[in-house]
DNA sequence: AGCACGCCGACT
DNA sequence: GTCGGCGTGCTC
């Protein structure tokens, strides 16, 4: 939680101490004593090893440097340089801070979230024989003796072996015994877990003369006729002689690699490591941009809007074509050789946007996410470090990017709430930080949706973001036809089809017999959400949360969709013992299998995050789906995502209300922004799309604006609510959560945050109360939300003082148990 | 984060 | 006694 990043005025003719971040949550920096000969050699920014605790050694950030000595402790010095030039500009560590101060973080927590694996270094403990170990005379225990024979056979162990070796939980107190007997070393080391790719090249030896070449001929005919066929290959492919890459000349001319070895050793061939990118996409033949003419008056907007420093807020209906005006703007950075972030919420989801992105900018195209390996997330990271243009797609931690030469960013499905980051620390809303970003950059910055989020459409009616509408789907393609299904009167008719009302089930077989291709939401994973005793009311609940267990079908098991716990299902009720278990209410497992029942016939796949792991797998559904081989797919709300078919007859949603009943202040405008999502997959190019939502409250006037895909009425509705009742964007929220193994821990911690808050910030401290999951993972929680005016309150101070009272809070043992975290503008 | 140190309780 | 478990304190 530092102030200033700025760098003062430093002499390197005089000792110089380096501050450092380091990546876990600590609260401070860590003061290092600069070699003298490294004076002119250091900077912020770059990543230094130094030596931390007993004997271990990290890779932290150089955050700034200093003549002035610590005065409470002698610094210890650093151990080395890893970067010659900065990894981090003074622009990122300026981010940084901001992150850091906004989000009430640490820096390390910043470094943690920013830095991909591959960077952040930690040494290993290595336990090694002493050169002069004299096994006489000593007494050994059993396992030091095992300990030291296993030494003889190896150089030597890291602490992960010995503790396999011996079994032992803790091995530190048999390696400081052998060690003070004088029979072992430990040394530490650091592994670079990052490894550039190389390529092997070959080429003739250059200094051979024609003269040569024939002698060697001759030579070889008569005994290694396959490395005559490798020169012979070479000289007629490549009379030049340039580098060739080694496994695709052997392959290409169908050589022996031995014969190409055997020429490398007599130094015929002459052999060099080259460095490839894994990263670097195939060339792509790229195509040109055609806007519409609503199209190019959007882009012309929005140059205007750029013009006073606006973000601009583009609201298109889904299907008129935002992307293609992200799409000529990324051109045109391109063209100034800039650098381009595009954020996506779940990028694994975007096969389609990547293939189109492709096909634009073919080369320059760049892809980052989590399921991405360690290497390739490095390479990313050091490409865009080295100011190369490029379009670098990537989900919120994309921000975290150095990019030198940012001139564009943009930002797809702005209201999606995965922008947000929950846990760990830092908590941050990757859409406003973006703006942040952009605003250090002196980039522009476009937010683009079809159902914006409350707080961006509300920036834009106040005139602080620039707003452009697209109104108009693009071709010919028309709006769906939404309807809602009344499920209330159908039940009481005792009407439906087990989950599917009667007109679902007639349009479903209706398309299929056509075939055509529909797809159904229900937002719950698994097969059903609740087992509940129908005896005395027991409900299945996860042992370590206070969540109901989901059954699994196909994997036959009870899982806490929250923690990852799975059991056995019950036989009995764990409360009385009746076995008259019921299961309650429909997950996307369910739906599947009753679905397969009504039509058997049908090939129905399922999407969730079940059948979606790995980092192919939506690859396979989405492509499974785009050739027709599914005719109806039944997934939860990852379905809404990114995906476009052109077949698309039916979007069905299967129980609309659990979205309407969420207990938070959000959950209307995130049932109005999911269901309009889902019903745009309906009915894109030629056919007019069918939407059906069943519901039990046809009449509530969230689903009606669904249906009159009426964003600006839900929009001014919702927004009188907010103001009603002072919540964002009327207010900031600041949320303290509270968290301990013990409810009276938790509840006395909390107790204590509530007095305290209320003497400073009066009827501004909601709680503390007992949220809708109060326990979680073992933990007990409990909730605090502070709501500050956005105008006239120092926000910067507010802060402070919460760190005041972190620090205060823990001086008490009794609170050294307690977890406090705090969020800022929670979701 | 990772590790030492100290204390307690359970056993080869 | 030896080992594991856990709370506490500290790292420049």
């Amino acid at each position: 939680m530092e102030t200033d990043a700025s760098v003062p005025t430093i002499d390197r003719q005089q000792t110089l101490f380096a501050e450092v971040i380091l990546p876990f949550s600590l609260a401070k920096t860590f003061t290092y004593r600069v070699p003298h000969d490294w004076n002119n050699a250091v900077d912020p920014g770059q990543r230094v090893v130094v030596p931390f605790g007993k004997n271990k050694f990290y890779a932290g950030i150089l955050w700034r440097l200093s003549n002035r000595p610590p005065e409470a402790y002698a610094a210890k010095y650093l151990h080395s340089l890893l970067d010659e030039i900065p990894l981090l500009q003074a622009i990122h560590l300026r981010f940084w801070n901001w992150l850091a101060s906004y989000y009430l973080c640490n820096l390390g927590d910043v470094m943690a979230a920013a830095l991909p694996a591959g960077l952040k270094l930690a040494s290993e403990t290595l336990v090694m024989l002493h050169p002069e170990a004299d096994l006489n005379n000593v007494e050994l225990s059993d396992h030091e003796l095992q300990l030291v024979e296993e030494l003889h056979k190896t150089e030597a162990l890291t602490l992960d072996e010995i503790q396999e070796i011996t079994g032992l939980k803790h091995v530190f107190p048999i390696i400081k015994s052998l060690y003070i007997k004088g029979l072992v070393l430990t040394g530490e080391e650091i592994k670079q877990r990052f490894k550039p790719r190389f390529r092997s090249m070959i080429q003739i030896q250059p200094n051979l003369n024609e003269e040569a070449l024939g002698d060697i001929f001759n030579k070889l005919e008569k005994r290694a006729p396959k490395q005559v066929d490798v020169l012979t290959a070479f000289l007629g492919d490549h009379p030049d002689n340039e580098w060739q890459d080694r496994l695709k000349f052997i392959k290409r001319h169908q050589l022996s690699s031995a014969a190409v070895k055997a020429l490398i050793e007599k130094e015929i061939l002459t052999e060099k490591e080259v460095r490839v990118d894994r990263i670097s996409p195939e060339e792509y033949d790229t195509q040109q941009l055609k806007l519409s003419v609503e199209q190019e008056q959007a882009v012309t907007s929005t140059l205007a809007f750029w013009q006073e420093r606006k973000p601009v807020l583009l609201h298109g209906i889904t299907g008129s074509g935002k992307s293609f005006v992200f799409f000529h703007f990324i051109q045109k950075a391109l063209e100034q050789q800039q650098q381009v972030l595009y954020l996506l919420p779940e990028i694994a989801l975007t096969v389609q946007l990547v293939q189109k992105l492709r096909q634009h900018f073919g080369s320059a195209v760049f892809i980052t996410h989590s399921r991405f390996n360690e290497n390739e997330r490095v390479e990313v990271f050091q490409k865009v470090a080295s100011g190369m243009p490029c379009v670098v797609i990537a989900a919120r931690s994309g921000i975290f990017l150095p990019f030198v030469k940012l001139g564009l960013l943009v930002i797809d499905e702005e209201h999606d709430s995965s922008y947000k980051q929950y846990d760990p620390a830092p908590r941050y809303q990757a859409r406003d930080a973006a703006i942040y970003l952009a605003h250090l950059h002196n980039a522009h910055i476009i937010l683009g949706s079809a159902t914006p989020s409350l707080e961006s459409y509300h920036n834009a009616q106040l005139g602080k973001f620039g707003l452009v509408e697209l109104d108009n789907r693009y071709g010919d393609s028309s709006l769906p036809d939404i309807r809602l299904i009344n499920l209330s009167d159908l039940k009481r008719k005792k009407a439906m089809l087990g989950s599917f009302s009667p007109v679902l089930m007639e349009e479903l077989e209706a398309g299929y017999k056509e075939g055509l291709q529909s797809i159904l939401m229900q937002n719950r994973k698994g097969y059903v959400p609740i087992i509940t005793c129908t005896n005395c009311g027991w409900n299945a609940k996860c042992v370590s949360c206070d969540i109901s267990m989901t059954y699994y079908k196909t994997h036959d098991h009870l899982k806490c969709n929250y923690c990852g716990f799975t059991q056995k299902p019950h036989r009995q009720c764990t409360s009385c013992g009746s076995s008259a278990l019921e299961m309650e209410g429909f997950g996307t497992e369910r739906i599947e299998e009753e679905l397969g029942n009504l039509m058997p016939e049908a090939r129905i796949s399922r999407f969730d995050q079940d059948t979606t792991r790995g980092k192919y797998a939506h690859h396979r559904l989405v492509h499974e789906f785009e050739d027709g081989e599914v005719d109806i797919m039944v997934g939860t709300q990852m379905i809404s995502k990114g995906l476009d078919f052109s077949h698309l007859h039916l979007v069905g949603v299967i129980q609309a209300d659990q979205l309407l009943n969420f207990p938070n202040f959000r959950s209307f405008e995130r049932a109005f922004q999911l269901l309009t999502q889902v019903a745009g997959r309906s009915g894109r190019r030629e056919q007019k799309g069918l939407v059906m939502i069943q519901t039990h409250k046809p009449d509530h006037p969230v689903l009606q604006d669904v249906v009159a895909n009426n964003y600006l009425h839900f929009y001014e509705q919702e927004i009188l609510e907010r103001e009603k009742f002072n919540y964002p964007p009327f207010c900031r929220l600041i949320e303290i959560e509270i968290k301990s193994k013990e409810e009276i821990d938790s509840e006395r911690g909390a107790a204590q945050w509530g007095v305290q808050l209320k003497q400073e910030f009066g009827h501004r401290v909601l709680g503390p109360e007992k949220p809708y999951i109060s326990r979680l993972r073992n933990y007990y929680i409990r909730r605090l939300i502070i709501k500050l005016e956005k105008d006239g309150v120092n926000l910067q101070a507010v802060k402070s003082l919460l760190i005041k009272h972190l620090i205060d809070f823990y001086k008490i043992k009794a609170n050294r148990k307690v977890i406090v975290h705090f969020d800022v503008d929670p979701v």
